[in-house]
DNA sequence: CATCTGAACTAATGGTCGTAGTTTAATTCC
DNA sequence: GGAATTAAACTACGACCATTAGTTCAGATG
């Protein structure tokens, strides 16, 4: 078998009338296969070989349409961190307050669990020198600070604040995902104690 | 060059007269150059040819005192959980409420800040079937359990804080370490920021 | 129909971890 | 002191992995 030279076709579903000048893969579907493994089995279980025989291709050729493993990551964070952007708006959207927090953090924590591979993915791209995924995540930022519109902080404040709400965000799913909190008591609870607390220090700094 | 059989004196600095039956490597060394090579070029740099070859030996030659990759990564979780429990401690020690809390909260951030790659190996690896990682990190989780004392919680809410309180922390320096805090805002102020704001949680969950 | 672009291929390189089997040094026992 | 035992380090391999170089051919363009 594999006859030298031997034509696969690879993405023959859908969309071949397009003005695309050859029906094969494209920089979109092989970051969509990555995502779909990351998801399933882990980011670590995305290699180029995966990913490859996934399509049903050969490892290299993967080299024609993104800029190898790292490219691969990359692809799948700034998916991700659009994703992650739109569901936050979306929970935001047409509230304020606590109401508006506890709606964000709601909603980046189900992201989080429902794409674990593409979440872990923005932890592991660098954003050194790499401006589109640093305006990906500046993007994702800014929901966030929105969301904190009602405390009216200032400068600097707002900065530290939404920092410290990216923070206790982040460090719950991540503990989370990695199993980190041994004892049996309820995530859920947890997590809505972490937001009423975050709400609570927001407030406690107003009536300083 | 490299004569077949040729011994290597890997190890005849210093405690050459312990009663150990021979003075070559043991386990705590192996995974003290990796533990070194972890925080001074990144937890992905501990290979077993790189810490082999720091150690003046084959990769092999290391199977004989740790489990693979992956008990090196675990050798360095479990001392890891080790400094940073006793760095909270000596922190905490002595204080009480939210001086407690800010003692507790600047020795873990600077033990993260100080120890990148140990830190690092923290979260990579797994405690799922490793009751000694498991009751590492409980320990660890205790201390900051006793940190939250003076707010009398009890039972599950008590979990909830100090769920709360690691994430935040966590969250915090894990973002710091992969630079992602974009804006050029000063991260000192910033986590003081979170901190208060944790604290301000705390207070307003008692007065509540 | 001839040309050309480029997507996928084969082949090869160098890196990784891990295992099997061997050699030999150090210790212990007689 | 000499023999037996233990175990630490070795060489040699195998199975992956990512990546590059060079080749072939399918499909679109003129």
């Amino acid at each position: 078998m594999a006859e030298p030279g031997g034509r696969r076709r690879a993405g023959d579903d859908g969309r071949a009338g397009g003005g695309r000048r050859r029906p094969g893969l494209d920089g979109e579907q092989v970051v969509g296969a990555a995502l779909r493994i990351a998801d399933a089995d882990g980011l670590a279980a995305v290699t180029v070989a995966r990913v490859a025989a996934d399509l049903g291709v050969r490892a290299p050729s993967l080299y024609n349409h993104v800029d190898g493993l790292d490219g691969l990551v990359r692809g799948i964070a700034l998916r991700a961190l659009g994703d992650l952007e739109a569901a936050l708006s979306r929970a935001s959207v047409g509230r304020s307050g606590s109401a508006a927090v506890r709606a964000a953090a709601d909603a980046y924590r189900a992201y989080a669990l429902a794409h674990p591979g593409a979440y872990a993915a923005t932890q592991q791209a660098r954003p050194d020198a790499d401006p589109e995924l640093q305006a990906a995540a500046q993007r994702t930022t800014e929901v966030l600070l929105a969301v904190l519109r009602d405390w009216r902080l200032e400068g600097d404040e707002l900065i530290h604040a939404a920092r410290a709400v990216r923070s206790a965000l982040h460090g719950f799913v991540v503990l989370e995902a990695d199993a980190g909190f041994g004892l049996p008591v309820d995530r859920d609870a947890s997590f809505a104690w972490l937001v009423t607390m975050l709400i609570g220090g927001l407030d406690a700094t107003r009536d300083r």
